[in-house]
DNA sequence: GCTCGCTGTGCGAGCGCTATCATAAATGAT
DNA sequence: ATCATTTATGATAGCGCTCGCACAGCGAGC
């Protein structure tokens, strides 16, 4: 006589419906092995395939069994993510791109604050000392050279994040800010302003002098001539930016339309045109860049430059992943993601003659 | 007996020299499924047997491999982490802390989003479908009617995080938020303030009625009669901090204190004063709750409420582990962490005379 | 044309352990 | 003694994943 076996899932196992690489593998239709290449971000495989596969994983809900993994030997990678605090919506949208990548890749991510100061050198030496295998550096960090000698030095892999620059030794991640400033300030122009204010960025970081270019840029191929009193120097900050915007709208003919070379900055002068009784957009222009957190939570909602920063720092774990198991060191170092420019309530024509109240 | 010694093995070369149930097996000249048994103290091995099986263990020093007996055994965890993009910073730091504590507890965490709207039951669905174990549920979602539902009548367990008023079929962490309102609401009488004005949260977040009991028990506590017209509704979010700052500050004797439910409702306040061109805190004094990242963003930077995100997100993932794992529910169903109160710039005491409007 | 090398992909074999079931040995009942 | 029942042990088959290869395609060099 035989018993028959009670077999709950027509698949295999003893286990709940956890997905597993082979599930990911047959949605994709490729073999189990292409998915854990796609997984460990190793460089063997067209792109077009990896796009499938992660397709796959995110349909599925796909998590890679941690247990499993370190069972079949894989070796177990931690990253370092060094931050400084620069905007804390800019540092925590990079931690939710970093850490959901970090998820799948099953990957642990050691997150340390090191502010710039002297002991910034012995932060980093701790980090290597307690065997990080990379680093990721989003700005300002990735500007700051004495971190950047410290880490080349000790030959650790590593990813720079948003910087103008990149120097030679690390791989790197950014967007096109000279493009973006250029194609937010041809935007101005085009709805008619001609007077158009400029907060710049921390002179530390490269791509505060890229935004800046990019300005300079589109006012050139306007023909506009470049008016340096119309621009002021800001930090990145909320209250540099409101010193900065204070200073603009101080001028004898104030600008019709502030560019901020951050949300933060932007936020602030729209704080002191309010202040100041200036109507936002109906008497001074104002926008930004990053589309941070900030962008949309204050009134009337920025226009700004999307920067897609999770994808950015998601994009800097794969590549930092790719460099550690790959077995070669990967050709792309450098790798440019695409802004977009958002259209919020923060922006509209100038006004020609005194306000005249036109609905919309 | 003669136990003969280990031979070395002439296998793949991932090894690393720890010794493996087989060697045990081996030396003691029985079967791996015998030493197993040892292991895990089963009781059909005969005593003989035992101490032999033990003897060689001993020798070996041998210690079971963690990863291997979670992936053949059923107990590998997966915890669902559902959120619905509150504020990134809070999601940020919740992330970082959850983890954490499930790479701790080699338990895997499975992050997704889930927007609150009509199809928000489908992404619930898909996940429980999906094979989770448990779900974690931070704010908004721990209030999400709906959501709950779903996961109540799935018998999912579930902990819900900072929520006013858990459902008793959930297990929670939280903080106390009346007693924190309380507290913020005491500081501010300490300081010298009379009429203090409040901005409640989103009605549909049990933590909005909390912070308002808070802030009426302390009144109540130092015998300030409580004035309806104090109090207006907003939403948590920075535009209705606006319209509900304007309101307040329209009043005939308008407070001299403000404090909202949340610091982007407080920042509002701020944004607000200025516009009318009161001093924060010289003419107006404007406190948060949350100690999100906007506090110390804007400028003055607010005096709020810290609560620990992090170390809650810990404990939930803790909390649902133990649930989990011991397999009748724990006694323990509800945590509560410590909160802080946090003074910065925009606290001070009151003018003695009422404010003259005085433009800067 | 033919090797050569390369890249992208798949197959099969484990990693160390436990679940399941079969088997061998020991015990009891007939 | 025979058979049924209990106990002790072992063989086998995965858990979910990665490793070492093999192999198909494809352009370059002779």
């Amino acid at each position: 006589m035989s018993l028959t076996p009670r077999k709950p899932r027509a698949g295999s196992g003893r286990h709940n419906g956890a997905p597993t690489i082979a599930d990911v593998a047959a949605l994709a239709g490729v073999s189990t092995m292409t998915v854990s290449r796609v997984i460990n971000a190793e460089n063997n495989v067209r792109d077009s395939t990896r796009e499938t596969v992660n397709a796959a994983i995110g349909q599925l809900n796909y998590a890679p069994n941690r247990a499993a993994r370190s069972l079949a030997g894989a070796s177990h990678l931690r990253l370092g993510l060094l931050y400084s605090n620069p905007s804390s919506a800019y540092l925590s949208e990079f931690l939710v791109g970093s850490l959901d990548q970090a998820g799948r890749s099953d990957i642990q991510l050691v997150v340390e604050k090191c502010e710039l100061g002297d002991h910034e050198r012995r932060v980093v030496e701790r980090m290597i000392a307690s065997g990080i295998d990379g680093v990721i550096l989003p700005p300002p960090l990735c500007d700051s050279r004495s971190v950047l000698d410290v880490l080349i030095a000790a030959k650790v892999p590593t990813v720079v994040v948003a910087t103008g620059c990149p120097p030679a030794e690390c791989a790197a991640i950014s967007i096109d800010d000279r493009g973006a400033a250029r194609e937010m300030t041809r935007h101005l122009i085009e709805l008619g302003h001609a007077r158009i204010g400029f907060i710049s960025g921390n002179p530390n970081l490269t791509a505060s002098g890229q935004r800046l270019e990019g300005y300079r840029a589109a006012l050139a191929d306007a023909s506009i001539p470049f008016d340096e009193r119309l621009v002021t120097a800001g930090l990145f900050t909320y209250r540099s930016g409101l010193d900065a915007a204070d200073e603009l709208l101080e001028r004898d003919s104030p600008p019709s339309a502030i560019f901020a070379s951050n949300d933060d900055m932007a936020a602030a002068t729209v704080a002191v045109a309010h202040r100041r009784g200036l109507d936002v957009p109906g008497d001074l222009t104002v926008c930004g860049f990053d589309d941070s957190a900030l962008a949309t939570t204050i009134w009337p909602e920025l226009t700004t430059i999307h920067q897609p920063i999770a994808d950015m720092s998601r994009a800097a774990v794969e590549l930092l992943t790719g460099m550690l198991r790959g077995k070669r060191a990967a050709d792309v170092r450098h790798v440019t993601l695409d802004y977009t420019l958002i259209r919020r309530q923060s922006d509209a024509a100038p006004r020609r003659r005194p306000p005249a109240r036109v609905k919309k």
